[in-house]
DNA sequence: TCTGGGGTCCTAGGACCC
DNA sequence: TCTGGGGTCCTAGGACCC
C-alpha cells in the first residue's frame, strides 16, 4: 500500500519563441517561428531597424522547432517543414533556434521551481515533473507559487499539472495552455479524463492510436471501456496490459531525479542527398566531423562508451543501423572513427544517402572505464568505406 | 512543399553458456 | 549423443518523446 501521492508537470509555455521574445520583444504578438539551419539572424539596417527574415521564399530542408501561438493559429506547428509553413504562413518571422539561450533558460526555470519544491525531474530542456507528496501548503496555492517563481527567475510562462500521479499530470497540464494550472481530484477520472483523446496519454503515439481507431477506441473512457484482452490481443502481453491500467488513471512510476545517460549521439541531415562514391570525399569529411564531436561530448560529460553505432538515412527515408560492441571502452575520437567504419562496410551503399549518425552506448562513467588510450598510436588513413 | 536532432525503451532472433 | 530450458549478450529495427 503507497501513501497517496502528489506529481506535478511544468510544461513551458511554447519555450524556444518565448525565450526568443525576450531578446525581440518587438516581435510579441506576431507569428514567431523558430528552426532552420541557416535561416538568418536579424540584422540591423542602415537606420539602425532590424531586420527579420520573413518565411516567405524560404528554401531548404528547415523544420519548425517551435512556432508562437499566433503561428500556430495559422496551423503552423512543431516539426512541420519550414517550406510548407511558408506556404501557410508566408508573413511569419522566422528566427534560427539558439540553443545555448534555451539551456540557460532552462537551467534558470528548474533552478526556481526546485527552490520551492527540490524533488524534480528532468525531461528535456522545457518540461519537468515535481514530487510535492511532501511539500506543505494546498495543490493551487503551490501552482501558482512555482509559476511565480518561474516567472521571476525567467519572465516566461509556464502551464502545470497537479494530480497523484505522473501520467495524469502530464495530460493535466496540457489542459489550460498557455498559463494554466490544473488540479485533477481522484474522483474526476471518468469526467475531466475519460472524454479526451486516446493519443492524449504519454506513451500512445500516431501507430498505436491508428490501431485503436480501428478497434473503433478513440477516447480513453473507450480504452477503459474494452475488456483487457482484446487489449493483450492486438498490442501483446506488455503494451496491452499497460494500456488496460493507464486508462484506469493507474500509474506508479516514481519521479526519478537522476539518471545515468545510456546513449550520446550526433547526426547530421545534408543539404543535399549525397551518393556514396560520387560523394565520396565530402561524407568521409562529415562522418570525421561527427566522430570527433561525438568524442568531444563523451569527454566534455565524462564518459566512456564500449558499443559505437550509426545510423544512416536513405533518400527514400529508409532508415539503417548497425552497431559494434568493442573489447574496451574507447572515448578518442579516432577509435570511434575507426569503430563506425568498420560498422559502415556492413551497409550496401547503392542509394543516396540524406542522413549520417554516430552513437555511444554501452557508457560508463570515464573514472570506471577499462579504455586502453590509443591516442598515441599511428592512427589509419580515413575512408568512407 | 515532404519530413531535424537528441534521446529512451521494447521486441525479437541468434549465439553461447550452464 | 537425444532433448530441453533458462539466462545473458549482441544486433537491428521501430515506436515514441521532447
Amino acid at each position: 500500500m503507497t501513501a497517496l501521492r502528489r506529481i506535478a508537470h511544468l510544461d513551458m509555455d511554447a519555450f524556444f519563441a518565448s525565450v526568443e521574445l525576450l531578446t525581440y520583444p518587438e516581435l510579441r504578438g506576431h507569428a514567431v517561428v523558430v528552426g532552420g539551419r541557416n535561416a538568418g539572424a536579424p540584422t540591423t539596417s542602415a537606420e539602425g531597424e532590424k531586420q527579420f527574415l520573413r518565411l516567405r521564399g524560404y528554401a531548404g530542408r528547415g523544420v519548425v522547432t517551435t512556432s508562437t501561438y499566433e503561428a500556430r493559429a495559422l496551423g503552423v506547428f512543431s516539426g512541420m517543414g519550414l517550406m510548407k509553413s511558408a506556404a501557410l504562413a508566408p508573413e511569419a518571422i522566422l528566427l534560427p533556434a539558439n540553443f545555448e539561450a534555451y539551456r540557460h533558460f532552462s537551467r534558470l526555470f528548474k533552478e526556481a521551481v526546485a527552490s520551492v519544491a527540490p524533488r524534480v525531474e528532468d525531461r528535456g530542456i522545457d518540461e519537468i515533473y515535481i514530487d510535492l507528496t511532501h511539500v506543505e501548503g494546498d495543490s493551487l496555492s503551490l501552482g501558482k507559487r512555482i509559476k511565480q517563481a518561474v516567472f521571476d527567475a525567467t519572465g516566461l510562462s509556464c502551464s502545470i499539472g497537479i494530480t497523484a500521479n505522473k501520467l495524469l499530470s502530464k495530460i493535466c497540464s496540457d489542459l489550460d495552455k498557455p498559463d494554466g494550472i490544473t488540479i485533477l481530484e481522484p474522483d474526476e477520472l471518468k469526467t475531466r479524463i475519460w472524454p479526451l483523446a486516446a493519443k492524449k496519454i504519454n506513451g500512445i503515439g500516431p501507430k498505436a492510436n491508428e490501431k485503436l481507431a480501428a478497434l473503433e477506441i478513440h477516447t480513453i473512457g473507450d480504452l477503459a471501456a474494452a475488456p483487457t484482452e482484446l487489449l493483450l490481443a492486438h498490442f501483446g502481453r506488455s503494451t496491452g496490459a499497460w494500456m488496460a491500467q493507464v486508462a484506469q488513471g493507474i500509474d506508479e512510476r516514481e519521479v526519478v531525479t537522476w539518471s545515468e545517460p545510456k546513449s550520446i549521439s550526433r547526426e547530421t541531415t545534408f543539404e543535399r542527398d549525397l551518393h556514396a562514391k560520387h560523394d565520396r570525399a565530402r561524407l568521409s569529411e562529415i562522418f570525421t566531423n561527427l566522430c570527433m564531436r561525438l568524442a568531444d561530448d563523451l569527454q566534455r560529460k565524462g564518459y566512456a562508451s564500449r558499443t559505437i553505432g550509426i545510423k544512416l538515412k536513405f533518400a527514400d527515408f529508409q532508415v539503417v543501423t548497425r552497431d559494434l560492441t568493442l573489447p574496451d571502452d574507447v572515448i578518442d575520437g579516432h577509435q570511434i572513427r575507426l569503430a563506425a567504419t568498420e560498422c559502415l562496410k556492413r551497409v550496401p551503399l547503392d542509394q543516396r544517402i540524406r542522413l549520417l549518425g554516430v552513437r555511444a552506448g554501452s557508457l560508463r562513467p570515464v573514472q570506471a572505464a577499462e579504455y586502453v588510450d590509443r591516442a598515441a598510436q599511428p592512427t589509419l588513413p580515413f575512408e568512407f568505406e
